[in-house]
DNA sequence: GCCTCGATGTTGACAGGGACAACATAGGTA
DNA sequence: TACCTATGTTGTCCCTGTCAACATCGAGGC
């Protein structure tokens, strides 16, 4: 009892019971009470290491918008892709990590979970995946293009692929076969806006 | 005590005050105890109306969808507009609608609520928004598109006015001045794959 | 008019979760 | 060594969901 009174790393421990929690579709069961039972701990240790479980679940949804910002910088800054194909690899990319990582994606944009307006460091690298995709979806278009233009483009370009990635993940579209082939070819369909607007 | 021993409409009662909170974006104080107070009535007379709280918000639900293809319907159906103007005008009143009654919408759309996959009627009435979807995007392509080409349009579409109704309602985007005009553009943009689709 | 039955509402009981306060312990540091 | 802080524990309270047993009402048959 003496060795085992300090967990050592409940904090993190919590993180990652709860991230396989998420992983297996069971945000529901994430609870103080029922954690700490799986941890062996005492039924309130974990508010040692979080206010709330909200806070628990911010945490998590923060861990997963660093590794989709993690993801997406890269693809949108190669050098060696011209404009139009960086915008596409971006939105191809999007809407993989979304399917990849359905759960999770799910916890970081569905607001019944925590309130994103409270936890600033989510909001943060919220605002940076869109900066990634406003940057990207500008190069392709005109110079003389407004600024309006240039935000409403991205805007448009992050409304479908959020809207693609949850119509996949809450099975909201009709069977499809080839769901990579088919993501492709709607990213694709979806980067001639970018050169339509350009007239 | 005799007069009032029975409520009279229970069930409609429990949906209406549900309905109020939703609104009030209040749906996480949705509970059948609560709602037993307000309604003075015993706590647990809601489950001889419903077998848990997820079916009454699924109901609230079911009603939304039911509002929802109300609304969409008659646009999908307005003869004296041309196939584009029709696509168009469909996708406005989606986002406004979406706007309008956002608590709603989160609802009807967000899994957290409610498996959607146990109540069928619900199911059904999402599939009859996309049908219209489906059939305004797709008498905006050429006759010789493949239905292949047909689900992707229609699809692709309904991400993106999924997506932005979603962004917007969660507040995820940036401050937007005339949100109105701002919807009717991206749109307007946005129809326009169906014509660039069309080569 | 009386009786019975089904629908609806009530009460009591139990399990389980969130949250907090008071207390206990471990490990580092002055 | 003595103390302090971080961390874990226990006791307690109030909330919710859910079920079973019981009460009441209204409608239809006699």
């Amino acid at each position: 009892m003496s060795k085992n009174y300090h967990h050592g790393d409940l904090r993190h421990a919590l993180i990652e019971k709860t991230l396989e929690l998420v992983q297996a579709d069971q945000v529901h069961l994430v609870g103080f009470r029922e954690l700490a039972r799986q941890l062996a701990v005492s039924r309130s240790a974990p508010y040692r290491h979080f206010p709330n479980v909200e806070a628990l679940l911010a945490e998590v949804a923060r861990q997963g918008f660093a590794a989709f910002v993690d993801v997406l910088e890269p693809v949108a800054t190669v050098k060696e892709y011209a404009p139009e194909e960086r915008f596409l690899e971006l939105g191809v990319t999007y809407v993989q990590f979304a399917l990849e990582h359905s759960a999770h994606y799910r916890l970081m944009f569905d607001c019944a979970y925590f309130k994103q307006e409270d936890f600033p460091e989510v909001q943060g690298l919220a605002a940076r995946a869109f900066e990634l995709l406003k940057r990207t979806s500008s190069a392709c278009m005109d110079k003389s293009a407004s600024d309006r233009d240039k935000v409403e483009l991205a805007t448009v370009a992050w409304a479908f692929v959020h809207g693609l990635s949850k119509l996949f993940i809450d099975g909201q579209l009709p069977k499809i076969k080839n769901q990579k082939r088919f993501i492709r070819s709607s990213c694709q369909r979806f980067v001639k806006l970018a050169q339509c607007a350009n007239e």
